[in-house]
DNA sequence: TAACGACATAGCTAACTTGTTATGACCAGG
DNA sequence: CCTGGTCATAACAAGTTAGCTATGTCGTTA
């Protein structure tokens, strides 16, 4: 049968985005090379920005970066690619549709 | 100036929403008539659904479900209208429909 | 005026969130 | 093989949330 490409749980995401700081990473994320340093490993657009230079633009501890992307990855809202020692996190613009198209249900 | 008829603050609304019994409330709190029982002092449609009604839908207790509502309507998503001795809640959908206006643009 | 019913608030507890520092896992480069 | 840099996890503290019971407020009614 037919299944939507990106499964969201209303929940979770609401809860994930119910958060200045997440909120602020997600715009952040909508133009990664304009928003973030130049980085070697990886290209910003394609694989987006590492844990580092956002964990450097919140101006928190690089754990609490961390586990902010967490929350994201697991509501599925962004995406981390794991490249070469480092993390590389992008928006996951299908699941924010899909959180939309629920969101217009309430 | 031309200013919006409801302001909504995006992290409080989002706060309030991201819960499973605010949701059902809203939920509820769409079909008064259909999902509550007949009042005798308040109007379904015009005044909204009574607390006491919330209180044993949700299956908490009174306090609880007070304050679920008063969380809601602090963030501006449910209009309260006290009515000799009742309080009747009703959805604002003007305040929902400028959340999701701001949520399009996450 | 006294009693009752609906709702809000106060006070408490348990669970969750968000920050911190310390530490561990993992990969590249010397 | 050791070192250094990146990220994740662990352990802890502080603030917030969500539930409860008990109590207060207020309007209606007997």
């Amino acid at each position: 049968m037919a299944v939507t490409a990106t499964q969201v749980d209303l929940e979770q995401a609401l809860k994930a985005i119910a958060s200045p700081r997440r909120l602020q990473i997600l715009d952040w994320l909508k133009d990664v090379a304009a928003n973030f340093p130049p980085q070697e490993h990886g290209d910003p657009v394609e694989h987006g920005a590492c844990n580092l230079y956002i964990t450097d633009k919140l101006g928190v501890s690089q754990p609490a970066a961390s586990r902010h992307m967490k929350v994201l990855v697991e509501a599925g809202l962004v995406i981390a690619s794991p490249r070469s020692g480092w993390v590389y996190y992008r928006r996951n613009d299908d699941a924010l549709a899909e959180l939309k198209s629920q969101l217009a249900a309430i």
